[in-house]
RNA sequence: GCCCCCGUAGCCCAACCGGCAGAGGCAGGCCCCUUAAAAGGGUCCGAGUGUGGGUUCGAAUCCCACCGGGGGCACCA
C-alpha cells in the first residue's frame, strides 16, 4: 500500500438494496479504515521523535512545542473492551491528532498493566500460565485498539509483565530500599549517606552508642528504622479467603476485601512496608500546585488526613508520678472543658490503669454490671475484640465502662474519670483522649448516656440548641487558671495560647496528625514483580547487586497461595514462591564471600508497575538507564513560564476511580526519584482529567433475568418488550452480568470506526457520564456521508470539487467554523466542535451546487482529528500525497470573522421590545440614539424620558423607563 | 450524618465575565428519491431552564432554602 493509490473496495454489492456504488457506507468505511491503518504502521506516522537516544533523529532536533498526553494504561481482561472502555482513548487520540497537525511533537501511545489477579486465578484453575493468559488478552486488546485508529507510537506501548520493563521497577524499588527521608532537608537521601553521618558521629544513634559498636544486625534494624522501603513486622489485613495481605485501601467499609468479598482480619505480619508518610506534607501541599478536578484534589487530602493540634498529658491520680495517659485534640482551646478521658480498648496501658475495686459512689451505669474494673474492663475489651467492623459500624450507639481510675486535667487539676470505649480508635493519635462533651458531638452522645458533666468553654451563639455539642467558632469562656487565661479570645488565637503554655510547662506540644498510613507493599501471590531482595543468614535483607536484574518469577506447577479456610483468623500466609525450592535459595557473593541466601517470596502489589510508566513510555528502549535524563527534561521538565509548574505529563486522562490509590502512589514514587536526582519533574500528573463513563440501560423479564438489551424494543413511550413480553428496565454500568454489552467491533461492522469515535465524542462532554444508545450513531454516518458527498460522487466515485472560490457567505460560514472548531479542539470540547462541523456540512448540503476545493479540504482537515480515515482517504483523492497527520490545520482569516452590521435588542423592563441594526463598532451614544429613536420605543416611552439606558456594545441596550 | 458535583425540548446536549434560551445530534410529523424499504435527500415541530425566594436595568448563569439524581468520606478526637 503507497500513500498514491485509493481504495477501490467500494460496491461491493454489500450496501443494502442498490445504494449508489460509491456511497460511504459501513463497509466502504471499513475497507478505507483498514488500508490508512496499514499506511500509517507502515510509515510510522505517529512515531514521537526524542531528543537523544535510539528514538532521536538523525540530526537530533525535535520541535520545541511539545505535548505529552496519557490514557491511564489498562488491564487486558479475558473479557476484551466494551465501547465505554475507549471513551477517554478517542478523546486523548483528538487533541492529539489535532496538535500534531498544528506542528506540535506529540507523544501518545499506551501500554499494558499486566500483572494481577485475574489472570493468576485463571492459572490457578486451569493451570495455563499467567504469561499465557496475558499474552493473549494483550493480543486481542492490541487488534481492538488498532481498529480504532488512534495516533499511538507503538514503539513505546510497554507492558509491566515484560522483564524489560519489570526490570526498572526492580530498579527503583532498590532506590527506595536505599534511600531514607532527611526530615530537615524535606527530601529523600541515599542511605549511604545516613550510614557516613552515623560513622563520622555527626548524628547520634537511637541509643547513643557508636556506630562502630553496633552489631550488624543492630546497625540493620537503625537503618530499617529509615529505609523508604522496609520489612516491618506490624498489624496488617489478613485475608485468609485471598490467601494475602492487603492494603488499606483494598478492603471496604464493611472490611471486606475490595477483590472476592472475602473477610479480613487484622493481624500482626512481617511484610514490606512503603514509607509514604514521610512525604505526607509534600504530598498534600503540592496538591496545589497541579491542574486537577477538586473533586480529585479533595478526596486526596482527605486520605492524607492532616490535621493540627496538641498532644497533652494527663497524669494519673493517686498513682506514680510518671504514669500519665498521652492524648491528642485538634482542640487544644476545649481543655478547660475536659470532663472525662477515654482508651481505646487496645490501649496498652489499660491493665495497668485499671483499678482494683470500683471508687465509693461509683454511678451503676459505668461498671458494666461487673464487681471490679478489672472485670468490667475485661470484659468490655473481649466484646469490643469480635467485633467485626461492620459491627461497630452499623451499631454507632456509645458503649464503655469505666476503668475506676481518674486523670489529672493539667489546666485546672480535676479529676476527670478514664472509661475504655470502642468509639475511640487505637490506629488514630494516642488511642486516648481527653473528652469535652460541650464541644464534640461524640463525647456529648457518650457523656449523655453515662451522665457526665458538659462545661461550655466556648461561647455558643443564643439560637444553639442546648442539648447539643457546639462545635464551631466562638469566644473561649471558663477558660483560665492563675497562670493563663483564654477567656474572650477566639478558637485560633485560643489553641496558640494555650499550647504555648502547656509546652512552657511541660505538659505537650504541638503536633500534627495524618490519617495516612505507610503503604503495604507485598502480597502472597505469584504473578507480580519479584522483590529483587535476598537474606542471610542473620535475617538481614540485602539488595541483589543491579548485574542480577530482572529478577525473573520462577516456574511453578501450582499458581495457588494456599488453599486456607476464608474464615480462619489464624492460619499463616505460605505465598505461592516458597514452592520454587530451588529458586527461593541462592549462593551468592554480595562482598563477604560466596554465602547462601533466601530469596523474598513475596511479590509486588499490583500498583507497582503504574507507580512509573509514564517514565517508561518516554524512553521505552533504553537499557542503561530507566529513562535518559535529557528525554524526561523534554517531555516532563517544569516549564519556565508557569510559576510553581511542577512538570509532568502535560494531559493525564482516566477514571476517577483511581483518584486516591494510583494517583497518591505515583506521586510518591516519582517525588522520591525527584529527590534522588533522577527526575527533573516533582509531579508526574500536571494535568488531569477525569472522563465520564458510559451507562446503559438493562432489561429484566418477569423472573427478573437480564435479557439481551440490543433486542429490546420500545413499544410505546416509556414501555419496553422483549419477544412480545413486557421488561424493565434498569441503567447503570455496561456489563456481561446486565446482559447489554456493546463492543467497539460491532461498531466498527455496524458503522465503521470514523462513525464510532464521531458518536462517541458527539454525546457530551468528555466529562460527563451519559447513556449509550447504538441507534443514535447514525447522526454521526450521515455526517461523515454528507462530507464525502461534498467530495467525491457517490454515482461515479469522481471528485466533483471545483477550483473557483466560495461565495461570500460561505467563506464567512467557513472562516467562523474554523476559527469556532480550533477553539474547541484546544478546549477539548468535541461536542460543540463536532456541532459546528455539521452547520458548515449542512450548509453545503443545502446550497446544493458543486462545492469548491477550498472549502472541501478544510472541512476534510478540520474532520481528521474525529475521523481521521475518511480525511485521510479523502485528502489523498484531492490530490495530496503526504498524509494530514503532521497538517496542515486551517487558519482563519481575521478579516471574514469581523460582521459589518449587528442586530441587537432593545430591553424595555428587562423585556425584549424591539431590535435595531448598527454597525457592528458604532460607538455606544449612536446606539443609544438609534435605540431612542426606535419607533416602537419611542411609542411605549410615550414622550417621557427614561431614568436609565445601559448599552452594551455588541450586546443589547436595556432601558428603564 | 458531613463534603463535592449535577438538574435546560420526549432523549443526549449548546448558550463566553449575568445580556435575544438553541448550536448540533436522536426520536417524531410531512414531502421527495425508490418497485419497495431505510441507516438516502429535503422540510417542519419543539422547552422558558427541578421548586420557592433574593440581588440586578437584566438571572439558566450570582446568593439562600427546599426537592430530585450521582459521587466521596464516615466515630480520625
Amino acid at each position: 500500500m503507497t500513500a498514491t493509490s485509493t481504495t477501490t473496495a467500494a460496491g461491493h454489492g454489500d450496501a443494502p438494496g442498490d445504494a449508489p456504488r460509491f456511497r460511504y457506507t459501513a463497509a466502504l468505511a471499513g475497507s478505507i479504515e483498514a488500508k490508512w491503518q496499514d499506511f500509517w504502521e507502515l510509515h510510522g506516522t505517529f512515531e514521537a521523535p526524542n531528543p537523544v537516544g535510539a528514538l532521536a533523529p538523525a540530526d537530533g532536533a525535535v520541535p520545541a512545542d511539545k505535548l505529552y498526553l496519557l490514557d491511564m494504561f489498562p488491564y487486558p481482561s479475558g473479557k476484551g473492551l466494551h465501547v465505554g472502555h475507549p471513551l477517554g482513548y478517542i478523546g486523548t487520540d483528538v487533541l492529539g491528532r489535532f496538535a500534531r497537525m498544528t506542528g506540535r511533537n506529540v507523544l501518545h501511545t499506551i501500554g499494558y498493566d499486566a500483572f494481577g489477579l485475574p489472570a493468576e486465578q485463571y492459572a490457578v484453575r486451569t493451570g495455563t500460565h499467567p504469561r499465557v493468559t496475558t499474552e493473549e488478552n494483550i493480543a486481542r486488546y492490541r487488534a481492538q485498539l488498532r481498529r480504532l485508529g488512534f495516533g499511538h507510537d507503538q514503539r513505546r506501548s510497554v507492558a509491566t509483565t515484560d522483564p524489560k520493563f519489570f526490570r526498572w521497577t526492580q530498579w527503583i524499588f532498590l532506590q527506595l530500599f536505599d534511600a531514607w527521608y532527611d526530615e530537615d532537608a524535606h527530601r529523600a537521601r541515599p542511605i549511604a549517606e545516613l550510614v557516613a553521618e552515623f560513622q563520622a558521629g555527626t548524628r547520634p544513634t537511637p541509643d547513643g552508642r557508636a556506630w562502630t559498636d553496633l552489631s550488624a544486625a543492630e546497625r540493620d534494624a537503625v537503618l530499617t528504622g529509615h529505609r523508604l522501603a522496609y520489612v516491618d513486622e506490624a498489624p496488617v489485613n489478613w485475608c485468609p479467603g485471598l490467601g494475602t495481605v492487603l492494603s488499606n485501601e483494598e478492603i471496604t467499609a464493611d472490611g471486606k476485601s475490595e477483590i472476592g468479598n472475602f473477610p479480613v482480619f487484622r493481624r500482626n505480619l512481617r511484610q514490606w512496608m512503603m514509607r509514604i508518610t514521610a512525604y505526607a506534607d509534600r504530598l498534600l501541599d503540592d496538591l496545589d500546585r497541579l491542574d486537577w478536578p477538586d473533586s480529585v484534589k479533595s478526596m486526596q487530602r482527605n486520605w492524607i488526613g492532616r490535621s493540627t493540634g496538641a498532644q497533652v498529658r494527663f497524669p494519673i491520680a493517686d498513682a506514680d508520678p510518671d504514669a500519665a495517659l498521652e492524648v491528642y485534640t485538634t482542640r487544644p482551646d476545649t481543655l478547660f472543658g475536659a470532663t472525662y478521658m477515654v482508651v481505646a480498648p487496645e490501649h496498652p496501658l489499660v491493665p495497668a490503669i485499671t483499678a482494683a475495686a470500683w471508687p465509693d459512689g461509683t454511678d451503676p451505669r459505668w461498671t458494666g454490671g461487673a464487681a471490679t474494673p478489672a472485670e468490667a474492663v475485661a470484659a468490655y475489651r473481649l466484646a469490643a475484640s469480635q467485633k467485626s467492623e461492620l459491627d461497630r459500624q452499623e451499631n454507632k450507639e456509645k458503649t464503655g465502662v469505666f476503668t475506676g481510675a481518674s486523670g489529672v486535667n493539667p489546666v485546672n487539676g480535676a479529676r476527670v474519670p478514664i472509661f475504655v470505649a470502642d468509639y475511640v480508635l487505637m490506629g488514630y493519635g494516642t488511642g486516648a483522649i481527653m473528652a469535652v462533651p460541650a464541644h464534640d458531638v461524640r463525647d456529648h452522645e457518650f457523656a449523655t448516656v453515662f451522665g457526665l458533666p458538659i462545661v461550655a468553654t466556648v461561647q455558643a451563639p443564643s439560637d444553639h440548641p442546648a442539648d447539643e455539642a457546639y462545635t464551631g467558632a466562638g469566644a473561649a469562656i471558663n477558660s483560665a487558671n492563675d497562670e493563663v487565661s483564654l477567656d474572650g479570645l477566639e478558637v485560633v488565637e485560643a489553641k496558640a495560647r494555650i499550647t504555648q503554655w502547656l509546652q512552657d510547662k511541660g505538659f505537650g506540644f504541638a503536633r500534627k496528625q495524618y490519617k495516612l498510613r505507610d503503604w503495604l507493599f507485598s502480597r502472597q501471590r505469584y504473578w507480580g514483580e519479584p522483590f529483587p531482595i535476598v537474606y542471610d543468614r542473620a535475617g538481614i535483607a540485602h539488595a541483589l547487586p543491579d548485574a542480577l536484574l530482572p529478577l525473573q518469577l520462577p516456574e511453578v506447577t501450582d499458581y495457588a497461595p494456599q488453599q486456607l479456610d476464608p474464615l480462619d483468623a489464624e492460619s499463616e500466609p505460605v505465598p505461592p514462591l516458597a514452592r520454587a525450592t530451588d529458586w527461593a535459595t541462592v549462593e551468592l557473593d554480595l562482598g563477604d564471600g560466596l554465602q547462601t541466601y533466601r530469596r523474598e517470596l513475596n511479590v509486588m502489589p499490583q500498583w507497582a508497575g503504574s507507580c512509573w510508566y509514564e517514565l517508561r513510555y518516554l524512553d521505552p528502549t533504553n537499557d542503561q538507564t530507566f529513562c535518559a535524563p535529557a528525554v524526561e527534561q523534554y517531555w516532563m521538565g517544569k516549564r519556565d513560564g508557569i510559576a510553581g509548574d511542577p512538570g509532568g505529563v502535560d494531559l493525564y486522562v482516566g477514571g476517577v476511580e483511581h483518584a486516591v490509590l494510583h494517583l497518591l502512589y505515583s506521586r510518591f514514587w516519582h517525588k522520591v526519584l525527584f529527590d534522588l536526582g533522577h527526575v527533573t519533574s516533582e509531579e508526574p500528573f500536571r494535568r488531569l482529567f477525569n472522563q465520564g463513563y458510559i451507562q446503559a440501560y438493562a432489561y429484566t423479564d418477569e423472573r427478573g433475568v437480564y435479557v439481551p438489551a440490543s433486542e429490546v424494543v420500545e413499544t410505546s413511550p416509556g414501555v419496553f418488550g422483549f419477544e412480545g413480553k413486557p421488561v424493565g428496565r434498569e441503567y447503570g454500568k455496561m456489563g456481561k452480568s446486565l446482559n447489554n454489552v456493546v463492543t467497539p467491533d460491532e461498531m466498527c461492522e455496524q458503522f465503521g470506526a470514523d462513525t464510532f469515535r464521531m458518536y462517541e465524542m458527539n454525546m457530551g462532554p468528555l466529562d460527563t457520564s451519559r447513556p449509550w444508545s447504538t441507534r443514535d450513531a447514525v447522526g454521526s454516518q450521515r455526517y461523515l456521508q454528507r462530507l464525502w458527498r461534498s467530495v467525491v460522487s457517490e454515482e461515479t466515485g469522481e471528485l466533483t470539487v471545483v477550483d473557483d472560490g466560495p461565495d461570500a457567505e460561505t467563506a464567512k460560514l467557513l472562516h467562523r467554523t474554523i476559527d469556532g472548531v480550533r477553539a474547541d479542539y484546544e478546549g477539548m470540547l468535541y461536542n460543540t466542535a463536532i456541532a459546528k462541523l455539521n452547520v458548515m456540512v449542512n450548509h453545503l448540503t443545502k446550497a446544493n451546487v458543486p462545492v469548491s476545493r477550498e472549502v472541501a479540504e478544510a472541512l476534510v482537515l478540520m474532520t481528521a482529528p474525529l475521523a481521521p480515515h475518511i480525511a485521510e482517504e479523502l485528502w489523498q483523492r484531492l490530490g495530496h500525497d503526504a498524509s494530514l497527520a503532521h497538517g496542515p490545520f486551517p487558519q482563519a482569516d481575521p478579516a471574514l470573522l469581523v460582521e459589518d452590521l449587528v442586530e441587537l435588542p432593545i430591553q424595555v423592563k428587562g423585556k425584549v421590545r424591539s431590535r435595531i441594526q448598527v454597525a457592528a463598532d458604532a460607538a455606544a451614544a449612536d446606539i443609544e440614539a438609534a435605540a431612542l429613536a426606535d419607533e416602537k420605543i419611542v411609542e411605549l416611552l410615550a414622550g417621557a424620558a427614561p431614568r436609565k439606558v445601559v448599552v452594551v456594545p455588541g450586546k443589547m441596550v436595556s432601558i428603564v423607563p
